[in-house]
DNA sequence: TTTGATGT
């Protein structure tokens, strides 16, 4: 009598947790596929170099690979703030319990590579708030890259992003990330720490719009001096997704898909405006 | 009036 009630407890407790962390992993499947316009990144065949997980955070979203210990992709929406917007001081990094890994604050040390943000600072700050800023300085949120293409191409793009692309649309959606050597092997021991050094970087911006969404999209080596033009390095989104093995924008109709991927078509950004604009640190 | 970091 006694062991045929704790067995329905029992059941009743499993029901419970069954049927509630479905629902739970429903809905965060939900959340985070409404936060990315056209639906989060994903991957088309199984792979060890793709497979992810996603960790939210005030303002962006990361997809994170404990294979590469690195986030695959970043992605935020942003938008024109006023001009005379302040941000908070710049926060100190930190380390992030959810990548199990230990990647500490000083596990890029003496190493030659910045730890470069994905999403960043100053737009994620200006746009979503302290606690967004202070989440950016998750070390879940970085990865390494050259001095000279952080401090400058990188942080030309990043500027431009925020102060010239986004008081032209209503909203941008971006996706940012790193982008390995092809052969997972050829590149598995050249790491600072645990975490896997990238060869390039890619960022889209999105200008979605109803019927004719805009985007363009770059691709930037380590190796760069930092004062190139930005237009050098644009590419269309189907490179990117053969560089990384992601799919982006997975919701899209494959007439659209067609068109805003597979074409390089930069009318509307002014991009010439912003192009050679010299780095704000040299 | 700094939106990127490192190392001392």
């Amino acid at each position: 009598m006694r062991w045929r009630r704790q067995g329905r407890r029992f059941g009743v407790a499993l029901l419970f947790v069954v049927v509630g962390g479905g629902l739970w992993e429903f809905q965060e499947r939900q959340e985070v596929a409404s936060a990315v316009w056209m639906g989060a990144p994903t991957w088309d065949d199984f792979h060890l170099t793709t497979f992810h997980r996603v960790l939210r955070n005030d303002g962006f979203i990361v997809g994170w690979s404990d294979v590469r210990i690195n986030p695959l992709w970043v992605s935020y929406r942003l938008q024109a703030v006023a001009e005379d917007t302040r941000i908070g001081p710049r926060p100190n990094f930190q380390a992030d319990w959810r990548t199990l890994w230990p990647v500490g604050t000083d596990s890029y040390a003496g190493s030659g590579y910045d730890r470069g943000h994905m999403a960043p600072n100053y737009a994620i700050a200006a746009v979503h708030g302290r606690n967004a800023q202070l989440d950016t300085f998750l070390m879940s949120n970085m990865s390494p890259q050259r001095p000279n293409l952080n401090r400058q191409l990188w942080q030309r793009l990043e500027q431009s992003v925020m102060d010239h692309f986004a008081p032209r649309f209503d909203y941008l959606q971006v996706i940012t990330g790193p982008i390995f050597p092809e052969r997972f092997m050829d590149n598995v021991m050249n790491r600072v720490g645990l975490v896997e050094v990238p060869e390039a970087f890619y960022k889209i911006i999105v200008a979605p719009h109803e019927s004719a969404p805009l985007a363009i999209a770059f691709i930037m080596p380590q190796d760069v001096r930092g004062n190139e033009p930005l237009e050098d390095y644009l590419v269309t989104i189907d490179e990117i997704e053969a560089r990384t093995g992601l799919n982006f924008f997975p919701r899209l109709s494959p007439e659209l898909e067609a068109v805003l991927e597979g074409e390089l078509d930069t009318r509307g950004w002014a991009l010439e405006e912003v192009s050679r604009r010299p780095g704000r640190f040299q």
